[in-house]
RNA sequence: CGGGACGUGGCGCAGCCUGGUUAGCGCGCUUGCUUGGGGUGCAAGAGGUCGCCGGUUCAAAUCCGGCCGUCCCGACCA
């Protein structure tokens, strides 16, 4: 490709507007451009670096036995009820009506659309195991589009769902996505974690994610040093530190605490108590159920495992007014004691807890001597937790820290809650009717893009994995007005383009300034300058963008040097 | 959904508080000359419904109200 004639549209400043490093350089380097809050096109270059992760992705489905299907984004809405998700994806899915009057959505994900094709097709245990995939657009209404294309409402999506005629299919078919995942992880050149994960709307049993460690994801995730346990906090669990209680008394006696609104307030208070020993009583609607969730003081809710722990779709926190009206008293003196008309979820942490003290379900009063089996009514011990760091590890002696990650992929067994839900059977050797067992497994595509910015970039730019480039030389002449320099530069343009190598050739008549400005910021990893003194001498210059590394090389061997750095580079990026 | 901020040529910003005649600046863009290994210099140009609607006023980019849009921080997911 000539640079005169192609659309690469870079900026000298950074838009106001981008705050992560991947969506400040995809925009400055002319590669995405922004249609709405969360809907992004792709340039020419960038859908070069989609359609490279893509290859690679299909590589590596196809290696481990994958199909690939193109299934349709627009969904009716029948099949979504059937699999209950209809109700379950509430605000988050895109839905319509057709000119009928027909419910549809915009796929959010296809387990529905896949399964459905099973299970009119799939008849036999002969026919197993399955494997497929596609690589299609998803459409989500986030709540909150953020970081230019990490987080979006229309994305491209690898799925893939297998199909088993058993637990033990199963097992194999998600080993094989691990391991094809590892490949092009691998091959994108990005480092990357497995984290084990929580399942979410998806439902199913096991999943696992696939997270690249930078500041500029949203994920948490738990990691020891010692023993390599990696958990999203969603997921996570640590060991907490026991704290010995005294003996508490006979009953609770409430005491008058004027003021006191927090656990903060209660441990300074005269006569309070230390966080460890308050009982945190936080107010819950689970589908429209008021429940009292109880956790201890210096410990924090995680949503995300109340959702799990109660299977409950809808949560949220209740408000002031409700609590008054369900217990008597506002947030900030409530507590579970003596409480039986409401559900009440505890925390492990509480567990044989003495002595404590909690709100009293009186305004400034709380009670003190609590023994949480003695006194509270709890209906379901759950891990409600969210880790901190500093925590212990809970497969080893080691300390667990919290680091930022962005996940880039996630695999699930899913088990058989769809091929139950709608009706995906199939006869076995015993001429049985089973449910098919199923497993479903995603990749982001531009988000694997944009971890490879967020991980390989400085000051002046991308620095692309070469396996992910847009292209793999740069042809810079210095200055285009030097007939020598720009003979020469079409000669090895086309010696390059020749022996298939993905060349774009810079023959703008700009100045060499801005042609290096404008190669540091797009990233093409092997740069090849042209310019009057080494040319006079039959020379030109090999510049790797990654280590900046600077060899002269004659005219006549460019290509075949040029030909090494590729498999040196390429050999690189697999050893990150 | 809760909280915060912003909206002025393609990009980055000033002007607004304290209303007043042709709405500025830098970059980019066009033309000419110049320069030619890290965003060259000079000159001349083109380009703006000041997000939209309404209100106040003799007069609104500026004050008031509503709406729309965008970003950031928290709860959701590839």
């Amino acid at each position: 490709m000539r640079w005169s004639q192609a659309f690469i549209p870079t900026l000298r400043e950074t838009p106001a507007d981008a705050e992560v490093v991947s969506h400040q350089l995809l925009l400055r380097a002319g590669m995405i451009r922004q249609l709405a809050s969360g809907i992004y096109s792709f340039l020419p270059l960038a859908w070069r670096v989609m359609q490279k992760i893509m290859a690679i992705i299909r590589e590596e489905m196809n290696r481990i036995g994958g199909q690939e299907f193109h299934l349709p984004a627009l969904h009716p809405a029948e099949l979504w009820r059937e699999s209950g998700r209809w109700e379950i994806m509430g605000e988050n899915m895109f839905r319509l009506r057709d000119r009928r009057g027909s419910d549809l959505c915009l796929g959010m994900t296809h387990e529905e659309v896949f399964t459905a094709i099973a299970r009119h097709e799939l008849r036999s245990y002969k026919q197993l195991p399955q494997v497929w995939y596609q690589i299609q657009t998803k459409f989500r209404d986030e709540p909150r589009p953020r970081s230019g294309v990490l987080r979006v409402r229309e994305f491209i999506m690898k799925d893939a769902y297998t199909f088993d005629l058993d637990w033990e299919g199963l097992d194999r078919a998600y080993r094989d996505q691990y391991e094809a995942y590892c490949r092009i992880f691998d091959r994108c050149g990005l480092k990357y974690l497995v984290v084990q994960a929580s399942s979410g709307a998806m439902g199913g049993q096991e999943s696992a994610e696939f997270m690249v460690l930078t500041d500029a994801g949203e994920d948490h995730i738990a990691l020891c040093e010692e023993c390599g346990y990696a958990a999203n906090t969603e997921k996570a669990t640590s060991r907490v530190s026991d704290v010995a209680d005294a003996d508490g008394l006979p009953a609770p006696e409430m005491f008058p605490t004027p003021g006191v609104r927090t656990i903060k307030d209660l441990e300074d208070f005269p006569g309070g108590a230390p966080a460890d020993r308050q009982i945190k009583t936080l107010a819950y609607f689970l589908d429209d159920q008021f429940t009292l969730l109880l956790l201890r003081g210096d410990h924090e809710l995680n949503e995300a495992k109340l959702a799990e722990a109660t299977g409950a779709t809808h949560i949220r926190p209740a408000h002031p007014e409700e609590i008054k009206a369900a217990l008597g008293a506002y947030p900030g003196s409530i507590g579970a004691v003596g409480v039986t008309a409401y559900p009440i979820l505890a925390d492990f942490a509480l567990r044989g807890r003495r002595n404590m003290v909690t709100g009293a379900n009186r305004d400034d009063f709380h009670l003190r001597g609590v023994d949480v089996e003695r006194d509270i009514r709890v209906t379901q011990w759950a891990d409600l937790r969210l880790v901190k760091t500093g925590e212990g590890c809970p497969q080893c002696e080691g300390t667990l820290t919290i680091r930022k990650g962005l996940e880039i992929g996630h695999i699930f067994k899913l088990g058989t809650r769809y091929s139950e839900s709608m009706g995906a059977y199939v006869l076995n050797q015993e001429g049985k009717a089973v449910p098919l067992v199923m497993g479903s497994y995603g990749i982001g595509v531009e988000r694997v893009m944009a971890a490879a910015v967020e991980l390989y970039h400085d000051e002046d730019g991308i620095i692309w994995p070469i396996t992910i480039a847009p292209f793999q030389v740069l042809l810079v002449p210095v200055n285009m007005a030097d007939e020598a320099q720009r003979a020469a530069a079409e000669r090895l343009y086309a010696d390059l383009l020749a022996a298939n190598l993905e060349v774009l050739y810079d023959d703008r008549d700009e100045r060499a300034g801005v042609k290096f400005k404008d190669a540091d910021l797009i990233g093409i990893p092997i740069r090849v300058t042209i310019g009057p003194q080494k040319l006079a001498r039959g020379q030109v210059e090999i510049l790797r963008r990654r280590t900046r590394t600077v060899e002269d090389v004659a005219l006549d061997t460019v290509v075949a040097r040029v030909r090494e750095i590729i498999e040196e580079e390429t050999r690189e990026v697999l050893a990150r």
